[in-house]
DNA sequence: AAGATACTTAAGCGTATGCTTCACCAACCG
DNA sequence: CGGTTGGTGAAGCATACGCTTAAGTATCTT
């Protein structure tokens, strides 16, 4: 899911797709690169529940599956919150008592910091 | 971005992370793999802004970024609300208009469908 | 029936990824 | 002080990934 989601080329097949379903060639004409690439790209994009296609006659047509997408939305907002509460929790800490550390890690004041942003 | 939660160990880390800040080893603990490989994990995650570290003395500690966490649920959220708004659109659409095609795709009978889940 | 269209499939190729090992340095601890 | 701990950096290696070319196969179109 976010494998396939990694790629720029399919993010940007999944943006199309988001306005409306497409064929493959569709999908492919903005794109820099052969036809057999984008429907390897596609084939990624269904084996991870993103997309979907089905085709009649010659032409497969292509949409987004909402699902998935929820799936990995889920999976984010759940650990962003997990970690605000926390965060939050640490803030109200702080504020009432005015000193010394919790149970985590940032500690007080000596020493060489090396900040990697 | 994506590209760094596309792989399950990072995906561990984050989660781990999420608990609470970490040292690099305490990161590496759980992992079957040298803390060689934890580091360079490390790096992906912070290049891609999903994690912060700073050393004091001798250990590194890390945590999580919501804002990155944050950009990407966003852009999922967006590209599915997308979807969804048309999805419904159409949908009254044909509640209303008991027949034929909008523009898109879904055309109505005939042909060998070939579905690909 | 003869094209043209819309894919499909397989092979091959260069680069990126995920990992390991090995050498090394800078705290910290007894 | 010497040893351990916690981490860093550079090679090296096997596999996965993104892409291309090339050779089909159905399905329209004329």
């Amino acid at each position: 899911m976010f494998q396939a989601l990694a790629d720029p080329t399919r993010r940007l097949m999944v943006e199309r797709l988001c306005d409306g379903p497409a064929s493959v060639s569709e999908l492919a004409a903005p794109l820099a690169m052969t036809l057999s690439a984008v429907v390897q790209h596609l084939a990624v994009l269904e084996e991870s529940g993103l997309v979907r296609s089905q085709k009649q006659g010659r032409v497969r047509t292509c949409h987004v599956e909402t699902q998935a997408l929820r799936a990995a939305e889920r999976w984010i907002s759940e650990r962003r919150m997990l970690w605000e509460r926390r965060f939050d929790r640490l803030g109200a800490y702080l504020a009432e008592n005015p000193d010394e550390p919790d149970d985590g890690s940032p500690a007080s004041s000596r020493g060489a910091r090396d900040d990697r942003s």
